[in-house]
RNA sequence: GCGCGGUUAGCUCAGUGGUAGAGCACUGCCUUGACACGGCAGGGGUCACAGGUUCGAACCCUGUAUCGCGCACCA
């Protein structure tokens, strides 16, 4: 490439480059390389899903990461997968059949509708995939893994056999939270508490033992008052001492008002309403626990879709539990008996997939008391795991204290079926039984069958559980499950994983438990939890409220790698981030900044891939950029060590514009027919290959066509060598820095006088030390100088700059007449006045002087000895301009 | 209720005890030999508030306010 264009336009390399890397192997791990190993595995996204944002930067971190391990000499495996996602892809193949084919699933069978989800999979899912590498992640996708591959379905049930076989894994009937919508059990991390806006209602009951007598009961859910068992107070509580083993009379229904007795127990808080509890077992946590402890019975009011059953009386059943509220409202209101309705805020469990309050339902489930527990927190306190930020570590360990059993069963049908057996065959079998999966349940349990639990069916007769088990319990086992044994000696434990706070307890922390009983070895040895992508006004993204843009479009506006900077500069460790595109404008633009110095520097003749500046005597310039080159190394390596991605990515940003193109480039353009040519080009390639090798984990894209289209090498960028900090050959440029500032005071007094920048000006100088008459032609150059001359002492008609080069004069003649200069500076007299009288306070301080460090004090007294010769250099221009 | 995080320039955010910073936005000048997706210069901040520790606090301690996030069986 002897000419590149004039700006660069990403969509015309990015998939040129991707094909490249793929067709060269260089994503593939191989378990054989000699080389050190690092791996990590990718969160699998949901096979339903699509790219966002969240997950823009959660990969770009990974493929950073994956890509500087092999720039520093590691065998990398990243691997990639999706999610079987059971609730979320059923929902998807359900809605389209009730669409397409006016179907249900129990229309079709489990058989039948098993085989569309496939047939869905592999013709919808993993779009993400596809996307993933636009986005140039530079995942193994030979390895690809799906949580319900053949290998990977039977894994999960060996692990469930086992963990039963422990006795870990029990059956029980307990008090779950049951999704109306989904028709499931979830745990307890997929509901999610929402405020909510409604009302207690006080309601009375007569007491059975005092005709007259009344107790009044506060409640939030009246609907469920014909499934009361009970009335509970609690026994401290002085107001209802004498009434306990007492009955009242259940309002409702009102054809059957049941006797119930009044019970005391200490969870009901006398501080709450009238003190005065409803006791309804069959839906309320704490009730249900109530009812074991008094022996109460049960009454199941609802059915499994939230409507109400004939338990509830004639006037509800079929009602919707919502329709029934407000009809139990009317109902007592009618009995009279309604005493107010009073506004309340209380929290409400929802379904995290359906969004629907979830209803608190007895039900017969499997459980899983969690393994290594211990020595899973064990872990994480003493850094075999590192978190970072290390604040998770916290709420990780406050989790597994409080740890609650696990229910591991859904009454889905897309997902691992759980592999128990049980014997009899006549009423069980799941295809001829009602269409309510909790109806099988029932059945099941009732029946006094032998029962098995094992991967293959014991044989004819046999049926298998009709339950699958919680997504989540396949995908803890992802970190090693995805490994065959090669792999697995060679890349595991893993090196890092990289995901959001909001799956420590879904994920995280379930993989190391998995880990630590499976392979008696931590998953992983470093998490990053990565921030939330928010909107402008903080909010999280969304598809409903719109404001979450797709990174595919974002990619084609701007390019991949614009895209991936832009948005790693704003995203510090462990913060959440406020989105705004006119960040990722910011990447796409330092993309091209990049760009066009490279375009520069092949202007200026071919590259030297071999360029050595110690070669060559160096400008003052160059040194000091080489020695600004090797503080950003530092910096970057200092970076990945402590996973502060934002931090390298500013410092090279830093070091690209600030120190390469708008100083060293700037500097070299009057080298080119001066013999400093060639130190200068054999710096410019040293620094530029550096910097490509810098940012290639960056911007993969664009590092890889300027590397092979700048002519540094045929391999990729990926198979070449991390730089190594150098120490620089030359000490870092105090001199440069020097002409850096004058060049800027120069500046400033030019706009000062309203001077157009492009005018040449008849600069003078009388420098202050000797080297400054070499730099003259750069000087020129930054200050648009038509001439630059010595002069002895200050020539009359001028503004003076004083500067650490010297004092640099800016003739004014038929620019503006002398007072003007006079009172700018005046100006700045005053101005360094009164900087040097804050020093001069902070020195006279005696407790200053003698209490702070030596070197404080002694830079206090620097800074005002700089000040000082500002003032008299000052004051001599003024003098100067006054007496000519 | 308990815990965690935030509060610094108009905006988004760096800044772990010693002269308050960056990018964007804004103002002015400039299409100068890569880049207007650009260059140069400039204006702009009682570092949420109140106490405390210290010679010295944006930074450490205590408390308050406020926003966000977890956890929690007040129905």
């Amino acid at each position: 490439m002897s000419e590149l264009s004039k700006a660069y336009e990403p969509g015309l390399v990015e998939d040129k480059w991707y094909a490249w890397w793929q067709e060269r192997g260089l994503f593939h791990a191989d378990p054989a390389s000699p080389k050190p190993g690092y791996s990590i595995v990718i969160p699998p996204p949901n096979v339903t899903g699509v790219l966002t944002l969240g997950h823009v930067l959660n990969n770009t971190i990974q493929d950073i990461l994956a890509r500087h391990a092999r720039q520093t000499g590691h065998e990398v495996l990243w691997l990639p997968g999706t999610d079987h996602a059971g609730i979320a892809t059923q929902t998807v193949v359900e809605r389209k059949l009730r669409k397409e084919e006016k179907m249900t699933r129990h229309d079709l069978g489990r058989e039948e509708f098993l085989k569309r989800v496939w047939e869905w999979k592999e013709k919808h899912g993993g779009i993400i995939i596809r996307q993933l590498k636009k986005l140039g992640c530079s995942c193994d996708w030979q390895r690809e893994r799906f949580t319900m591959d053949e290998a990977y379905a039977r894994k999960v049930q060996e692990v469930f056999v086992d963990l039963h076989a422990k006795g870990l894994i029990y059956r029980g009937k307990r008090m779950v939270n049951w999704c109306p919508v989904s028709l499931t059990a979830l745990s307890d991390e997929e509901v999610i508490p929402k405020p909510q806006k409604g009302y207690l209602y006080h309601f009375r009951v007569e007491l059975v033992e005092r005709p007259g007598t009344f107790l009044e009961v506060a409640t939030t859910r009246p609907e469920t008052i014909m499934g009361d068992t009970a009335v509970a107070v609690n026994p401290k509580d002085p107001r209802y001492v004498g009434l306990i083993g007492l009955h009242v009379r259940r309002p409702l229904p009102v054809e059957d008002q049941a006797i119930l007795p009044i019970v005391g127990d200490d969870a009901v808080e006398f501080a709450f309403g009238t003190g005065v509890l409803k006791v309804t077992p069959a839906h309320d946590k704490t009730d249900y626990e109530i009812g074991l402890r008094h022996k109460l019975p049960v009454i199941d009011i609802l059915n499994p879709d939230g409507t109400m059953n004939e338990l509830a009386g004639e006037d509800f059943a079929g009602l919707d539990r919502f329709e029934a509220r407000v009809e139990a409202v009317d109902k007592l209101r009618e009995l009279g008996i309604l005493v107010k309705e009073e506004p309340h805020e209380n929290h409400v469990g929802f379904s995290e997939r359906a969004d629907v309050p979830v209803e608190p339902r007895l039900s017969e489930q499997w459980f899983l008391k969690y393994p290594k527990t211990a020595e899973a927190r064990a872990a994480v306190r003493d850094h075999l795991i590192r978190f970072f930020p290390d604040r998770w570590e916290k709420v990780f360990d406050h989790w597994l204290e409080n740890i609650q059993d696990w229910c591991i069963s859904r009454q889905l049908w897309w997902g691992h079926r759980i592999p128990v057996w049980t014997k009899k065959c006549s009423v069980l079998s799941s295809q001829c039984s009602g269409p309510d999966p909790a109806e099988n349940r029932t059945l099941k349990t009732e029946s006094p069958d032998e029962v098995r639990c094992q991967v293959e069916s014991p044989g004819d007769g046999w049926v298998q559980d009709s339950d699958v088990l919680d997504t989540w319990f396949s995908s803890w086992l992802w970190a090693h499950e995805t490994m065959e044994p090669a792999a697995l000696a060679k890349f595991y434990p893993t090196s890092a994983l990289v995901t959001g706070p909001d799956i420590i307890f879904f994920w995280v922390a379930r993989m190391i438990m998995a880990g630590l009983e499976y392979t008696g070895e931590v998953p992983f040895r470093s998490v990053y939890f990565t921030g939330i992508i928010r909107d402008r006004q903080g909010r999280k993204m969304s598809k409903s409220l719109g404001n979450s843009p797709d990174p595919l479009d974002l990619i084609a506006k701007y390019g991949a790698d614009g895209l991936r900077f832009g948005l790693l500069r704003i995203a510090p460790q462990g913060q959440d981030i406020k989105f705004d595109e006119q960040q990722i404008v910011e990447g796409r633009n330092f993309c091209n900044k990049l760009w066009n110095a490279c375009r520069f520097r092949l202007m200026q003749g071919a590259v030297d891939p071999a360029a050595d500046p110690t070669q060559h005597e160096l400008s003052i310039f160059a040194s000091d950029l080489l020695a600004k080159l090797d503080a950003t190394i530092r910096r970057v390596n200092d970076g990945y060590e402590a996973f502060r991605f934002s931090d390298i990515a500013q410092a090279l940003y830093d070091f690209v514009w600030g120190d390469f193109c708008d100083r060293f480039i700037e500097a070299s353009k009057a080298d080119f027919e001066s013999p400093r040519r060639a130190g200068t080009l054999a710096t410019m390639d040293f620094v530029i290959l550096r910097i490509l090798k810098l940012l290639h984990p960056y911007t993969p894209f664009l590092t890889e066509e300027l590397w092979n289209g700048l002519g540094f090498g045929s391999q990729s960028l990926m198979e070449v060598a991390w730089p190594e900090p150098c120490t620089s050959p030359v000490a870092p440029g105090p001199r440069a820095e020097a002409a850096y500032a004058a060049a800027s005071h120069a500046r400033n007094l030019r706009a000062t006088y309203n001077i157009p920048s492009n005018k040449r000006i008849a600069w003078k100088i009388s420098p202050s030390a000797d080297w400054v008459e070499q730099e003259f032609p750069t000087l020129a150059l930054f200050l648009c100088a038509e001439s630059l001359t010595v002069c002895d002492s200050a020539p009359a008609g001028a503004a003076a700059c004083p500067t650490d080069i010297g004092i640099l004069y800016l003739p004014l003649e038929g620019i503006v007449d002398a007072s003007g200069e006079a009172k700018r500076l005046e100006a700045e007299i005053a101005k360094v006045e009164a900087e040097i009288e804050k020093v001069a306070r902070k020195l006279a301080s005696e407790s200053f002087v003698n209490n702070a460090p030596p070197a404080v004090v002694a830079d206090h007294r620097q800074r005002q000895q700089d000040w000082m010769r500002r003032l008299i250099e000052l004051q001599t221009a003024r003098d100067s301009l006054a007496g000519g």
